[in-house]
DNA sequence: CCCCGTAGCAAGCGCCTGCTTGCATGCCCT
DNA sequence: AGGGCATGCAAGCAGGCGCTTGCTACGGGG
């Protein structure tokens, strides 16, 4: 590994962990085992190091993908549901880090197709699908259903190690009790919702 | 108003524009409209100041009331979570801050008790009594269906302005359709899907 | 063999940080 | 009127910040 990628995996490592302003061109240097003037000679600014840093780690992100044709909802769903907040669990620290400084520093993140944009609009498609073929029978909007179930991914991720009063149950219990009512609310009568995924 | 009070206003405003790092006593004495000396004559260092001025905040923050005893579960549920999603939104530059920098301080935010776990505490309970008197005909577990709500609630406060992408829809019609599809997710016909709270 | 790009080291620049000291000023209570 | 108390001003401390300069060492390709 080039002396340039250690810098860039660090400075997100270290960026993750203390923000902008902790994340000093020193400690970015010392972390990554290079020295701190190695960082300048490669990247001209700490502002242009942690952008390309986030920016690579953005992309490197795989979202989870959802079947064309539909043919399981609740086994389809929460295999879905599960890689996505697994992916979430792991970015933590870095997502908290970017939710809180993104009003300050919003030149560092990406600004359009950002990965919960792309899972969303996935799983619309999806949902859509699900209604078309008659496996959904409610009717509903398939991007409000989508934040609903999204955004309770999203907050049992964030808010699981920290607010662990509310969060007392099982990360998998929780997660399949989730996608059995947000499939009762759209209309979905589930085939298995004891079965295995 | 006290030059404390200032003090501690001026503490969380900045606090929670640009975080721990960013929020200088001299900035906050200066928005204060103080002098920075009767900042640390007041409360001795800057770690003090801001521990006591998000203790105070968090405690100022009042939760939205569910009824006792449910009636009308669609308008009722509807009102709290409009409550709950204003003060999110109202507070969520201190909400995003404190979320990125938690694991770095965490002696900043009270460890218990929290705004959060209160209000799925109380949603739990209403939630409860809704499956007692019939009007919930589902089969769910209450924390996990509180979870979801809440966390979908929490994710568009946070998440609105900032995806633009994914919360296309407007602010109210997405808040009612979250709560059409979490009631049918726990086996509530509604009565008013359509009507105003 | 030598040359050039990449790297490290030592030192330092000006600026900001949390926090302190010394001293003068105003205000309220008695 | 006078004594205490809260506040302000000027100045400064040691340390860390982003970033720069000058110089040396290495290692592979002409």
């Amino acid at each position: 590994m080039t002396h340039r990628d250690q810098l860039l995996q660090a400075a997100v490592r270290v960026y993750a962990e203390v923000g902008y302003r902790g994340a000093t061109t020193r400690r970015i240097a010392s972390e990554a085992g290079v020295n701190e003037i190695t960082l300048f000679r490669h990247f001209g600014s700490k502002d242009a190091l942690l952008r390309e840093a986030i920016n690579r780690a953005e992309d490197a992100v795989v979202e989870p993908a959802l079947p064309e044709a539909p043919e399981a909802p609740f086994a389809e769903v929460l295999e879905w549901a599960r890689r996505y907040i697994v992916g979430l669990r792991e970015r933590r620290a870095l997502i908290r880090t970017c939710m809180g400084e993104i009003e300050e520093h919003p030149g560092l993140i990406p600004p359009e197709g950002s990965p919960p944009a792309k899972a969303a609009k996935a799983l619309c498609r999806y949902l859509r699908r699900l209604r078309d073929l008659g496996h959904a029978k409610a009717d509903f909007d398939e991007s409000a259903a989508s934040a609903l179930l999204m955004g309770a991914l999203f907050a049992d991720s964030m808010g699981r190690d920290v607010i662990p009063d509310m969060y007392s149950n099982q990360p998998e219990e929780a997660l399949r009790e989730y996608v059995r009512l947000f499939l009762r609310g759209i209309g979905v009568e589930q085939s298995d919702p004891a079965g295995d995924a």
